[in-house]
This record gives structure tokens, C-alpha cells and sequence, in this order.
DNA sequence: AATCGTAGTGTTTTT
DNA sequence: CACTACGATT
């Protein structure tokens, strides 16, 4: 391998050659940040002659970690064994399975996620008989996470006592870590909060990780929040090799704890650190990037960078004023198969894009719906990334809850979900019973209901039902000792007769859980397959701490939606920004301090500065949230754009908008379409006055509409329920009154 | 115990 | 509008 550092700019390589002290590396969007964090691990590998298992490189997601391993493995050629490199809660998830009994624990702890960590709340609090109302669970679970992210534990807390909320925070957080504990349970803030404890308490193994870590290195660290800065300042102490590398400007996580503050502490403390700064983008147009700097300059709290670029200087953004969301999604559309389909209106010669090019960026998970409902219409396939998670779906979270309790059973709130799930007859009272008892006995749930039995505790019917419940598990947990995750997965599923009710069940809703759970035991066997042994806790681990991004396949040729937070470190050739409001980017639900606002900047230059090529901006002018239409003003940020950037697209003209629905825009399409099986669809309209409704395309139906009806006559549509096939709708007739029609086969047509 | 219906309530972003 | 929490019903 000849020199490595060829293949970087001199700013570049300095940030790789720096290798001895602490280094500071200031990372402009596109500056090729990845680029140098690999290239680093990788010059130390081979030049330096560092054992690989003496580098510690920690992201914020999976999917960062795994790109970050693929790529040293690369330029490694395959010697990049042992390394390091994963987030800051499963590196502490694996330091916890080593040691977490030093703090009182089982090495067989599970990992709560939110959900569960609300239902341990509630519990809490309802013993407590504390008033939902007035201390909301949810208010009180942020409260206990901002606590753990500032390494706080319950004897450590001094609530004010003049603050009712804080008096009864402090009592929640006591017990609700007491409840954690007899469950054998940790929550998120846990992984990090619980190996800051153990550093503490067993100088000896905060030693040995010491001795471990001799390289460090940080990505995206202007997301690290307190105690994850404690911890890696902790990790480097000894060796002080520690190379952190961020971007202030891309800091978007403050309201989850984020500290940019530890850019400005680490200087302080790591006296000697070297600073540099990498300026030059590789990714962006001229014209985008001048638009990201003019934007995020407004920012007070920020250190002074401009980027700029060889690039070519590109088109100039495009901004599109909305009649409302409905509208604005008909323009992604529009621009997304200008893009795809050669010969689309508008866009004659333009290239030909595969959908994978395209990202769609929103500010709140809700703008989705519009946009894909566009989507659907003109079968443009997509995938959203973020929003249901695939593990957060309940039969998922079911299977995992028999799994959870399976490798520990201490696990009360999995053994309360699974219960009776599929129905054995034991219903809430009992349990609440048997919860009762088993708090007085300070017994995990699974041990209370044992105890039960023997004291002859229950009816004797219920008696019978708690003892094959028990029996079941502990018969998996025979298994367990000798099948993989995989095979007791299987096992369970037909011993349990889980799948067997869903599929008896029939439904729609029922059959796709079934291919749900399906999909569960591919991603096991798949997991299983590529490593020696996976044991139950580890695979829960996994599956535990997948983010969104981790999930997210950029193989297949789909465009993508997802929110402006999980679109950093993405980027595409082309990207459409919708929303671009007051009241929405900004979010009016921000805080109240300056911080709040440059962080929505800050969002809003995270966003265009994924595009490579080009960018799109829209908003509507009305838009309904809630139910509830509402006029939105221009966004501010767009207020910040300079002029000459943008060239702002015509709205489309009513009549335009009516007919062009007509023609498929698919009929000319000229590129490789995609492997994505849809069905073709037959536009069989008639033109009269209005439009026809296709009997097998779809409905562009809305509420106030006037139609007419071959035999009703005019009326004016009242509601709409469902969408597509299944679409009815209720139209007040003129002469006929109201009606509730199958919209397929009515054969309506729109008048208005 | 399970299912169904209704009233009331609330949506930012998520490792 | 959409979800869920709760209450009434079988």
C-alpha cells in the first residue's frame, strides 16, 4: 500500500498525521469528515504499527459505525480485525455485560426502550397515587433522562423545595430506579450513566479500558451530551490520543442533552489540543452551498467557517409557494418525475434519474402523510425513513418480550405484556394481584408468582393456569441453553400458538403481523449466519439500540422521506425541503431562548446541505394541522436566502392541475424504470366539464368538492373515509340527500 | 375477560 | 384528525 495520504487535501492529512494529543477537528458539512476518521484509524494501523485493538472510535449511529468499519477494512484490505468502533450505548451495553454486577445487577439484564421505560413509570407513579394530570409520565421521563445524561442518580438529586414537580420527581426517580433494579432492567440513560458509576467504583476497571483505549476518536461530537463527554474524557485520560471531530453548526440534538459547550470545554480540557479546521466541500454545488452559509451565518453562537467548493456553481435553488400541503405535494411530485421520466412537461432534455437520487426532508414526522399519499397516487415507490420502527411494532415487541423474559426473568413488564398474549385466561386483576403481592415480598414478578403457587396463594382455577404458564417458560429456558435465537424464536412461535391465532384472525392487519414476525426470524437467521454465535442477550442488545438510519437500505431504488434530524450525515443528488414556515421550521414548540431558534437553523442548514446537486424549497400558504386549516407565513430562513439564488416556480393553474392528472406521466418514461412491481395503471377518463374518477386509479376526492352522479345528480361531498379502493365517501345530493358511496364504483364526477 | 364505542386530548425532533 | 384511555356491554 503506497501512502494512504495522497488521496487527501494537505488540511486533510494533517487532521490524519496528527496523530500523538489530543486534536480538535472542525468538520464542515461534506468537508469529508468520514474520509479522515478512516483514513486516521487506518495510518495508524499501518503506519504507526497500533495494534487495532487499542483504537476505540465511537458514532452516534450503527449505521455510521458499520460504514466507518467497512471502509478502514478497505483500505486495510481486511486487517482492520479488532478495532473498536461502535456508538456510546453499545459500547457501554458491552462493558455493562461484563460488569454490571459490580453495581447490584445480573450480567442477563435487558434494555427497557421507551415504551417500557413509560410502562415501569406509570406503574411507578400509580403506586405513588400520583394524578396523571398533574404530573404528566411523559414530563417526568424527560425530566429522569436530562437527569442521567447530567450523571445525576437519585441520592444525588436535590429537588428545590418549593417545587411540588421536582419534590415528586425526586421520590418517581428513587423508586422508579429501585423498580429498574428488581426487574433486572436498564434504560437508555442507564448504559451511559451506570459505566460512569461502575468507573467509579471499580478504579480497576476503569484502568483496564484505560489501557485499552491508547487512540480515541469522537464522531459527530457536537452531539455528545454530558456524560458521554465525561465518559470519553475518562477512556482518553491516560493515553490523551483523543481526536474528536464536529461541527457546531450541525449541533441539532440540544434538546436531547446535547452540549456544544464540550467543543469549547475540550480545548480546556485538553491543555495542548491542536486545532483544525476543514473548510472545502466536496459535495454541493456553488450555488447550495452559498445558500447553506448565507443561512447559518445568521447564527450568533457559532464558530466563524465558510465553506466553499471547486465544484461546478450548479442551478440555482427552486422555491414553490404552495397553495397548501396538497399542493405542495403535488409539486414534489411533479419535480420528482421531472427528474425520473425524460420527457416529463416542464422538463424536457433534463437527465434521468433513478429514484434513489431523492430525498424529500420535513421537519415533523406528521408532513409525511400528504406527500405520500401524492406518492401512492402516481406509484412512485419511497421509503420513510424513521416514524413506526420496525422492533416498535407489538407483535414484534411481543416475540421480543418472550424473548426478554426467556434470558431474564426478572423482566416484570415483558413477563405483564406476554401474559396473556395469545389469551390464557389470566386477566388484569390477577396480575394486579399478584404485582401486589410480589412488591411486598420485594420479588421480581416471575419469582411472586412462583412463590404464589407454593403458598397456595391463588383460586385454584386461576392456580392451573399460572402453572402451565410457568411451566411454558421454563421449558424455553431449557431450550434456550442449547438452540440459537433463531430456533427458539421458531419454537416459541409454535408452542405459544402465536402465529396460528393471527393467521386464524384473518385480517389484513393480522396477515401482515403475520409477515412481520416473519421478517423478525429472517433477520435472525440472517444475523446468526454471519457470526459464530450469537447469544439471546446480544442479539436484544442489537436489537435494542438500532436507530432509524441503522434501518435504512439505500440499495433499493425508491425515493427517500424522512425527517431533517435523521437526514444528517445522508446525503443526494437531489433534495426537496417542504414546509419551509413559520410555525413549522421554526417550530413553534421550540424554547423560548436565542439557542432554540439558531438550533432550527442550524436544522434548516443541516438539511440543504445534504444536496449535491440540486434543491428544492417549498411551503404552502394554508395548511392544515390537526384537522384545522391555518394560514402559515414564509419561513424565516427563506427570508435569509439571498435573492440571485433562487428562481421561484409558477404555481400551477387550476384548470392546468385538473387535466394534468389526466395523462400518466409513466407512459413516456425512457429510463430503466425499477425492479419494483407495480401494477400498470389504465387512466380511462373521459373529458366532459369536469373530471372523471378512474375507476382503478385514484381519488382525488376532497371534502367540499361539488360532484355530480350519473343517477343522483350534483351534490357536494361531506366526508371521506379511507383511501384508494376502499375510499367511500359522503355526498349530500341536492335532490337525493345524503349518501355513503363506494367512490369505485360511483362514477363521480368532479365539478369543482 | 374481551370487545366495542365514545369522549377527551394532544403532535418536534430520538440515541 | 387520530390516538388512547376509559367505560359500558356481551
Amino acid at each position: 500500500m503506497i501512502s494512504l495520504v495522497n488521496d487527501l487535501n494537505p488540511i486533510q492529512q494533517k487532521a490524519v498525521l496528527e496523530t500523538e494529543g489530543p486534536l480538535l477537528v472542525f468538520a464542515g458539512a461534506g468537508s469529508g469528515k468520514t474520509r479522515v476518521l478512516t483514513y486516521r484509524i487506518a495510518h495508524l494501523i499501518h503506519e504507526k504499527g497500533v495494534s487495532p485493538r487499542n483504537i476505540l472510535a465511537v458514532t452516534f449511529t450503527n449505521k455510521a459505525a458499520d460504514e466507518m468499519r467497512e471502509r478502514v477494512e478497505r483500505l486495510l484490505r481486511g486487517s482492520a480485525k479488532g478495532i473498536w468502533i461502535s456508538t456510546f450505548h453499545s459500547a457501554c451495553a458491552r462493558i455493562l455485560r461484563q460488569h454490571i454486577n459490580h453495581l447490584g445487577f445480573e450480567r442477563n439484564f435487558v434494555i427497557y426502550d421507551e415504551e417500557d421505560q413509560e410502562r415501569h413509570l406509570k406503574a411507578v407513579m400509580k403506586e405513588l397515587d400520583l394524578d396523571f394530570k398533574m404530573f404528566h409520565p411523559r414530563a417526568m421521563q424527560s425530566s429522569i433522562d436530562r437527569l442521567k445524561n447530567e450523571g445525576v442518580t437519585p441520592d444525588q438529586y436535590r429537588p428545590s423545595q418549593f417545587n411540588i414537580f421536582e419534590k415528586r420527581l425526586a421520590l418517581v426517580y428513587q423508586r422508579y430506579q429501585e423498580d429498574l433494579r428488581r426487574n433486572n432492567g436498564v434504560d437508555f440513560g442507564d448504559l451511559l450513566l451506570f459505566v460512569t458509576l461502575l468507573f467509579k467504583k471499580i478504579p480497576e476497571v476503569l484502568r483496564s479500558y484505560q489501557n485499552l483505549c491508547q487512540y480515541v476518536m469522537v464522531d459527530e461530537f457536537q452531539d455528545t451530551n454530558l456524560i458521554q463527554y465525561q465518559l470519553i474524557k475518562r477512556l482518553a485520560e491516560r493515553h490523551q490520543n483523543i481526536c474528536v471531530v464536529g461541527d457546531d453548526d450541525q449541533s441539532i440534538y440540544r434538546w436531547r442533552g446535547a452540549e456544544v459547550g464540550n467543543i469549547l470545554n475540550f480545548e480546556r480540557d485538553f491543555p495542548g489540543t491542536k486545532v483544525i479546521t476543514l473548510e472545502q466541500n466536496y459535495r454541493s454545488t456553488q450555488h447550495i452551498l452559498q445558500a447553506a452559509n448565507h443561512v447559518v451565518k445568521e447564527n450568533r453562537l457559532r464558530k466563524e467557517k465558510i465553506l466553499w467548493t471547486e465544484n461546478p456553481e450548479g442551478e440555482l435553488l427552486t422555491l414553490y409557494v404552495a397553495e397548501d400541503e396538497a399542493d405542495e405535494a403535488r409539486f414534489v411530485v411533479r419535480k420528482i418525475s421531472g427528474h425520473v421520466h425524460r420527457s416529463f412537461p416542464g422538463n424536457p432534455g433534463s437527465a434521468v434519474r433513478p429514484y434513489r437520487d431523492i430525498a424529500v426532508f420535513y421537519r415533523i414526522n406528521a408532513q409525511s402523510r400528504a406527500i405520500e399519499e401524492e406518492l401512492v397516487k402516481h406509484q412512485i415507490p419511497y421509503t420513510i425513513v424513521g416514524g413506526m420502527k420496525f422492533y416498535e411494532r407489538k407483535e414484534i415487541k411481543d416475540i421480543l418480550a418472550y424473548l426478554k423474559l426467556i434470558a431474564n426473568p426478572s423482566d416484570g413488564i415483558s413477563l405483564k405484556r406476554i401474559i396473556n398474549h395469545p389469551p390464557r385466561g389470566i386477566g388484569e386483576k390477577t396480575m394486579e394481584r399478584i404485582t401486589v403481592f410480589s412488591r411486598e415480598r420485594s420479588l421480581p414478578l416471575y419469582e411472586g408468582m412462583k412463590e404464589a403457587l407454593k403458598e397456595d396463594w391463588l383460586s385454584p382455577g386461576m392456580q392451573e393456569k399460572i402453572e402451565e404458564f410457568i411451566l411454558l417458560i421454563e421449558e424455553f429456558r431449557q431450550e434456550a441453553k442449547t438452540l440459537s435465537p433463531g430456533q427458539l424464536t421458531l419454537t416459541l412461535l409454535a408452542r405459544t400458538g402465536y402465529l396460528e391465532r393471527l393467521k386464524e384472525e384473518g385480517t389484513d392487519e393480522a396477515l401482515s403481523r403475520v409477515e412481520n414476525i416473519d421478517e423478525l426470524v429472517n433477520v435472525l437467521t440472517e444475523l446468526e449466519r454471519g457470526e459464530e454465535e450469537v447469544s439471546l442477550e446480544s442479539f436484544l442488545d442489537k436489537v435494542s439500540l438500532v436507530s432509524d438510519v441503522d434501518l435504512y437500505e439505500d440499495r433499493e431504488n425508491r425515493v427517500s422521506l424522512m425527517t431533517l434530524h435523521c437526514a444528517k450525515g445522508l446525503e443526494f443528488p437531489i433534495v426537496l425541503i417542504v414546509g419551509m414556515e413559520e410555525g413549522l421550521l421554526p417550530h413553534y414548540r421550540r424554547g423560548e431562548e436565542m439557542e432554540d431558534l439558531e438550533e432550527e437553523r442550524r436544522l434548516c442548514y443541516v438539511g440543504i446541505t445534504r444536496a449535491k446537486e440540486k434543491l428544492y424549497l417549498s411551503r404552502a400558504e394554508k395548511r392544515s394541522t390537526f384537522g384545522v386549516g391555518r394560514a402559515n407565513l414564509a419561513s424565516r430562513f427563506l427570508d435569509e436566502l439571498p435573492f440571485e439564488l433562487i428562481q421561484v416556480e409558477e404555481r400551477e393553474r387550476r384548470m392546468e392541475r385538473l387535466f394534468s392528472q389526466e395523462t400518466s406521466w409513466h407512459d413516456d418514461f425512457s429510463g430503466p424504470r425499477d425492479e419494483i412491481d407495480f401494477p400498470a395503471q389504465e387512466n380511462g377518463f373521459s373529458r366532459k366539464e369536469g373530471v372523471v374518477l378512474s375507476p382503478d386509479g385514484f381519488y382525488p376526492l376532497r371534502t367540499g368538492m361539488r360532484v355530480r352522479h350519473p343517477r343522483f345528480g350534483d351534490g357536494r361531498v361531506k366526508s371521506i373515509e379511507g383511501m384508494n379502493e376502499d375510499q367511500k365517501a359522503t355526498i349530500v345530493f341536492r335532490t337525493e340527500g345524503p349518501k355513503r358511496l363506494k367512490v369505485r364504483y360511483a362514477n363521480l364526477e368532479i365539478l369543482e
